[in-house]
DNA sequence: TCCCTGATGTGAACGATGCATACATCTTAG
DNA sequence: CTAAGATGTATGCATCGTTCACATCAGGGA
């Protein structure tokens, strides 16, 4: 259907998103202007106004396919964790995309989840979904609510001091390194905490 | 000193910082304004500028003060913990902090911390410092250094994931059970993995 | 005591931004 | 084939960050 002729795009809504996500990349957040969107499209500044209700719109799309692009990072990490070792190798890949996504990674946890953005809403608890279900496969007697949350919040706090640089991020393997042992310091208990019995403690 | 005439405001580089601490809390970061700024101390709108380089420094400026807040909101909770469960006290008292001060704390967090922030950096690693000195105290036999990392990192997730409305916030208690919950999960490893062997190698 | 230098605050101005409104152009359903 | 949407454009407004030249004040040396 992109018959020619410089006026109508052919799809400016895609071309927006694809601009917006590299002037993130390039810029940071300060640099996504909805006008400089629409310079890069090569459309005038209003344009993109037909696609995005306003800049936080645009920011919020940027942010799903942020969430979207995470899930099958961490996919690729491992397919189907099931064991601590597997489930260590996805938080790493967690972290790493934080660490190579820095702008994006920020977008996508920068303000409240507005119920709004229905699209970054589904984004966020496909993600939330996939952690629980990851920690189900691998502790399936734990209380997989809980400890699915608690693993999140390490792993993401752990992307989090390291994008503010206040952990040691020289190499990707001493990230990895550090990522697997918090990861693990985590689980060693864990397992022993399941169904009512605390039993296991391990005492010392 | 403060002698009449409108002219010389006194102090105002307080001023600004307390209106800017004002607007970041009523309207967020977007908010936050030089000018909003200098309207507020009712001063013209380039007055700031005598006492802020730019925007950012003003920002950085709040954020450094955040950070000397959370540090006495955190020792309030405990003076001097010890005890896991004195540890997890600290730790609620660290996610509320985040909770009341939900623009705030993003401003603290919210740029990588530019080595130039001076005052930032600093309050930046007395926190840090802060969280090494409890975990020591409380866990004498472990490395510090990684065990106060991880719980940092589990603590600053909780607090982030609270914020983006992704755990169940409806009310205080439910958070301190959640977040003591979540670090008693992580302590009831820790002890156990003291001497030689901290980092990583629980087999199973 | 005077005044002069530096610190502090003012005013106008520039370029950029988000956004609203009115208008132009294309596509397509009937 | 044409009229109605969908999609882009042009223009304009309020606000913002920041700069620069200028005004005002305070305090110290003569």
């Amino acid at each position: 259907m992109p018959r020619s002729s410089t006026y109508h795009h052919g799809d400016l809504r895609a071309a927006c998103l694809r601009a917006a996500r590299e002037l993130l990349e390039e810029d940071g957040s300060a640099g996504l202007s909805l006008r400089a969107v629409a310079r890069r499209a090569g459309v005038s500044a209003t344009a993109p106004y037909r696609h995005y209700a306003d800049r936080e719109a645009l920011v919020s799309a940027v942010a799903a396919e942020g969430y979207r692009e995470l899930a099958t990072h961490l996919a690729q990490a491992h397919p189907a964790p099931s064991t601590p070792d597997e489930l260590a190798a996805v938080a790493v890949a967690y972290v790493r995309f934080a660490l190579e996504h820095p702008a994006l990674f920020r977008a996508m946890f920068a303000e409240p989840c507005d119920p709004t953005g229905e699209e970054r809403v589904a984004a966020t608890e496909a993600i939330s979904a996939y952690v629980r279900t990851i920690v189900e496969a691998t502790f399936p007697d734990v209380d997989a609510g809980a400890l699915s949350t608690t693993v999140w919040a390490l792993v993401h706090g752990l992307a989090f001091l390291h994008l503010d640089g206040k952990l040691d991020s020289s190499t990707p393997e001493v990230v990895a390194a550090q990522v697997t042992s918090a990861v693990h310091a985590l689980f060693a208990a864990s397992p022993a905490m399941s169904g009512a019995a605390a039993t296991a403690r391990p005492t010392a």
